[in-house]
RNA sequence: GGACUCGUAGCUCAGUUGGAUAGAGCGCUGCCCUCCGAAGGCAGAGGUCGGAGGUUCGAAUCCUCUCGAGUCCGCCA
């Protein structure tokens, strides 16, 4: 249960027996909410119905808030209501009510904070979609992070999720990965080939995948004009390198649902059906674009192209569908995608994208409008760049020279759970540092310790305890729990619902991490308090009431911290090392 | 020239979708502890939210303008 929804509806009936009785105008708006307020002074929770509410019943704010106030008081769980600054109202609510939200979570376990917010609702979140021609390396890490956590949170809440990567592997991309992986062919089979040609492919990671193509077919391709090996030796490629990149998800607890080809688009006409499907909308037309200001291109020369009328749908500029060759653009196979997921059943669409991809945001939404009637919902993500720091100087990348860090060796250097976890310490439109010495760094400026030291000690409570944790509660046992640090973790633990439910909403996973760390402290503090009090300790030999009670409260503790590691894709441990 | 994202404490960042005296960690200052319930604890000082207008009972949050940083800008994917 999520109790500011349950006093929300509480206030509700409140302001309609107020109008049953006269004494507030019938058929009042229902804007307001209940809410924790932001002062922890201000009590436990808070309403601003009487703000909302004064302008339509015509009223003033203080006057509402004391009758809503004087109704309130009436309620047993609360302790106390009171009228603060321009028509507040503060509620505290009575220690047995948070008491009781113990047993909620025990009966729920990790399944606390699911929600029906999503009603089962197909939504699709596309994440990765790193183009088949490498390994993945940092830049992509975020996005896979990002997005897995987001399909995990809103699985929490309620969506039937469907996680999938698009694989880039039509284009000139993949034909310079196929000629690269041609020239490691040969290298393999004892030729010299020198250095790798400019405009391929040079990163030794394609000396494997050259070996096993020799392996696989011996000299068959060496002196088959490229009109015979192109086609085999892109596809060999292409499924060697997505191979490795699924292999790689895989370390970092990443795998997909579903993977698209962009070539599969082309070939069996779905690029062609998508466009025709535009065109029938009156979408597009043949016209000439402006050269762009400012960086006019050497080569500029105004030509009839068709284009996208995506100014119609709020973007800045109609956009080209074909290039001068005649065959599609790369925009033209993107809308043919989303019109396919959208055929599929998605009417919500999440894409995550690199910061490098922003410029392409208002073409897309605009494209997904055009084809969807607006029955399709497009939301893109964009993961700001992370800059990885060594000893705190950040660490060079140039992917030309082929020296990038890999996703395989950052999980190496320091596990798949801290990487993970980092990754979701920033928004994802902020900017982010990884510091690699950081992340394993023992101590409470280091989140992904404070908060799995914080699961640990839960779980060495439940080691000591001897096995002892009540598996059923009553209210005279729960009422031993009175202390204002046991107080105020049982609220921050009523907050777990909320949280899942806003974050998910917002597609803003990165809450979680904070709200974790949020409860963990809270955890710590109490943990110290019983190191110079031992008579908060939760464990407290000579009352054994006491001790069961405490006993539920860290359990409790324990399955909120699990669940939320659960939405980040990290796993708890239950001792530290 | 334009588009997008971001400007919050000395530093790194949150900010519950417009609420009441803007939060956390680091750093700083002070006090306590040296305890395996280990990998420190407690407390304090310190920002008017880049700037200027506007909307609102009420703005860090929404709008306009402006300054600064990053990313991007036909036929690459």
């Amino acid at each position: 249960m999520d109790i500011f929804k349950h006093f929300t509806s509480i206030v509700t009936s409140e302001v309609e027996a107020l109008a049953g009785a006269g004494r507030l105008p019938a058929g009042l708006p229902t804007g307001y909410a209940v809410e924790p307020p932001r002062e922890v002074g201000h009590g436990d929770l808070t309403t601003n119905a009487a703000l909302v509410l004064a302008k339509p019943a015509r009223l003033a704010p203080r006057a509402i808030a004391e009758l809503l106030a004087e109704r309130l008081r009436g309620h047993a769980d609360v302790a106390s209501a009171d009228v603060a600054g321009p028509g507040f109202i503060n509620l505290r609510l009575q220690d047995a009510f948070w008491q009781r939200q113990l047993d909620a979570i025990l009966a729920a376990g990790t399944a606390y904070g699911d929600s029906a917010l999503g009603a089962g609702e197909a939504i699709n979140v596309e994440y990765v979609s790193a183009n088949p021609t490498g390994p993945l390396h940092v830049g992509h890490v975020r996005g896979a992070v990002y997005g897995d956590a987001l399909a995990n949170l809103l699985q929490k809440a309620g969506f039937a999720v469907t996680r999938e990567y698009y694989i880039n592997d039509a284009g000139a991309q993949v034909d310079a990965l196929a000629h690269s992986t041609f020239v490691r062919y040969r290298e393999a089979l004892g030729e010299a080939v020198g250095p790798i040609p400019e405009g391929l492919y040079p990163g030794e990671y394609l000396q494997p995948v050259g070996a096993a193509l020799a392996a696989r077919d011996g000299r068959h391709w060496l002196d088959r004009p490229q009109s015979e090996w192109l086609e085999p030796i892109r596809a060999f490629a292409i499924d060697a390198m997505m191979a490795e990149v699924r292999r790689d998800l895989k370390e970092l607890g990443v795998e997909h649902d579903v993977f698209s080809s962009e070539r599969a688009l082309h070939a069996d006409g779905r690029v062609a059906r998508a466009l025709a499907a535009l065109q029938a909308g009156g979408h597009v037309y043949t016209g000439i674009l402006e050269p762009p200001k400012g960086k006019k291109p050497d080569d500029w020369e105004p030509r009839p192209q068709t284009l996208f009328r995506a100014t119609a749908f709020g973007d800045d500029v109609d956009r080209p569908l074909r290039k001068s060759d005649g065959s599609w653009t790369y925009f033209a196979a993107d809308i043919a995608y989303h019109h396919d997921k959208f055929t599929r059943g998605f009417r919500r669409m999440v894409d995550v994208w690199g910061a490098d991809h922003g410029g392409y945001v208002k073409r897309m939404r605009a494209a997904v409008a055009a084809l969807t009637g607006g029955a399709g919902t497009l939301d893109i993500k964009i993961c700001q760049l992370v800059r990885v720091l060594r000893a705190g100087q950040p660490v060079r990348m140039s992917k030309r020279a082929g020296e990038f860090v890999t996703l395989a060796e950052l999980i190496r250097e320091v596990g798949a759970d801290a990487v993970r976890f980092i990754m979701l310490t920033r928004k994802n439109d902020a900017a982010l540092d990884f510091d690699l010495a950081k992340v394993l760094e023992q101590s409470r400026d280091n989140p992904v310790f404070y908060v799995q030291y914080a699961h640990a000690r839960c779980c060495s409570v439940r080691r000591r305890s001897g096995g002892a944790i009540p598996s059923r509660t009553d209210p005279a046992m729960l009422a031993r729990l009175g202390d204002s640090g046991e107080l105020s973790l049982m609220r921050r633990l009523a907050l777990w619902p909320r949280t899942v439910e806003a974050a998910a909403e917002a597609h803003e996973p990165h809450r979680i991490a904070f709200y974790l760390y949020d409860l963990t402290q809270e955890f710590h503090a109490q943990w110290n308090r019983g190191n110079d009090d031992p008579a908060v300790r939760f464990i407290v030999p000579e009352d054994e009431g006491l001790t069961q009670a405490r006993l539920v409260l860290v359990e409790a503790v324990r399955m909120v911290i699990a669940s939320g590691l659960a939405v980040m894709g990290v796993k708890p441990v239950e001792e530290m090392r």
